[in-house]
DNA sequence: GTACATTTGTGTTATAAAACATATTTTTAT
DNA sequence: ATAAAAATATGTTTTATAACACAAATGTAC
């Protein structure tokens, strides 16, 4: 990662980070603005991976990050796409485990670093951070669960709807208020949809011809999204 | 469920469940001890269904339990097995979500249930509570994780063959130190692996054939543990 | 600016696993 | 005890999708 700051406009800064930062009294807040730092990481850099252990918290400021593991034959699978506001590693950490995924930058990301024992005081101290994590991981669950069965239920088109599904409300749309922001390869959408990179190109084609969506290089305008769910659900 | 205590030789309690009851002070125990009931459930009953709102926190006491999801086309998948001694219905509580899956006892089972209040109660006074409420969620994210993976990249012979590792793992052996200790319809095995029931049933077999197990009914004795982990991995 | 590597795109072939069919055994209900 | 239903078992056919092959477009390095 670089530690360059200049040029950048906006200072990062914790307090930006409510999900975490608004939970706290005044003694944490100190507390953590004492004792975190902030972490760069520039587009395709790893931000961690599978196998290492996890030193502290990360807090996704800015940027867009996929965790993926690797399956087999070392081919990858992306289990989870995060967007900025969010929390990062938390898994392995709060499990006490290793990293099981790796994680990497898809953008310019920007991140708040939190030291584990910092983050463990933090919880001791705040039911409400607690009760917040354990919900975010009861709901990532859920969803992973959900994704278990379509993933290995579904047909390819159906699979490949629910992930643009889930990229829109992951990332939402973009200005113009049809296009998916987020700029993903082909490589990836297979990766994430559980198919070859040829059978997403393929599908996405047939996509664009029954005009569900429409494409220009990585960015794919949503131009059906009720038919797309029903792709989704009954393909 | 049936209310019916008489028969049982050793009346269930509570304090015969140390994951939880271990973990709280005296006047925890004393909390908890005056706010929960049993319940017992026959084989073949269900414990909760999708879509339906958690009260509270279910403590399997005894029994072995599957939790499965509906999917596609009604296509049931086993998405955990539960063995003794082990939290249940949990996710769903402490995400504040429905519940997405479904629990149906195997074995005719003993389960303490703790109110919902209760259970919060518990959780904001005690902070061991809640680590290992984190901890059990991360670990359980992992694990799943891992087998959405395997699950949609492993081959049949792989995925079986991890099937019967996990369970193997779940409920270890039976009395004889061969057998696994938990019988399951071959309907079952498939639906926990992946797989048609036609498939799951035939490659038994040619693992009969090639002596990794041996069966009986519904008894699987693994007479080559070596050889189905080289299985699982590679296959 | 040219060469090289990577990504995108599309057609063809091979194959793993589902779907289907049918028989046998076991369990359940009356 | 007998019939009906469910579970187990195995062989055959079909199909969805991976694997392969190759071309075009785009991006990257020198």
């Amino acid at each position: 990662m670089s530690e360059i700051t200049e040029g950048i406009e906006n200072i990062p800064d914790i307090r930006d980070f409510p999900q975490l930062y608004n939970l706290l009294n005044d003694s944490e807040k100190d507390f953590l603005l004492r004792n975190h730092s902030v972490k760069y990481f520039t587009r395709e850099e790893m931000i961690y991976r599978e196998g290492e252990k996890p030193k502290g918290l990360l807090c996704l400021h800015s940027g867009k990050v996929k965790v993926y593991k690797e399956g087999v034959n070392g081919r990858e699978q992306i289990v989870k796409m995060v967007a900025a506001q969010v929390f990062l590693g938390y898994r392995a950490l709060l499990g006490e485990d290793m990293h099981r995924a790796s994680a990497g930058a898809i953008d310019d990301c920007v991140v708040f670093y939190i030291p584990k024992d910092v983050v463990f005081k933090l919880i001791s101290s705040n039911k409400k951070l607690c009760r917040m994590l354990l919900k975010s991981l009861a709901n990532e669950l859920g969803f992973t669960r959900s994704r278990t069965v379509t993933l290995t239920q579904k047909h390819i088109r159906g699979r490949l709807a629910e992930s643009l599904l889930i990229l829109l409300d992951t990332y939402g749309y973009s200005a113009d208020g049809k296009t998916i922001d987020v700029q993903l390869s082909r490589k990836d959408i297979a990766s994430f949809s559980n198919m070859t990179t040829s059978n997403a190109i393929r599908t996405l084609s047939t996509f664009v011809n029954e005009k569900v969506i429409s494409l220009n290089g990585r960015s794919i305008k949503i131009l059906d999204e009720t038919r797309l769910q029903r792709i989704s659900k009954l393909e």
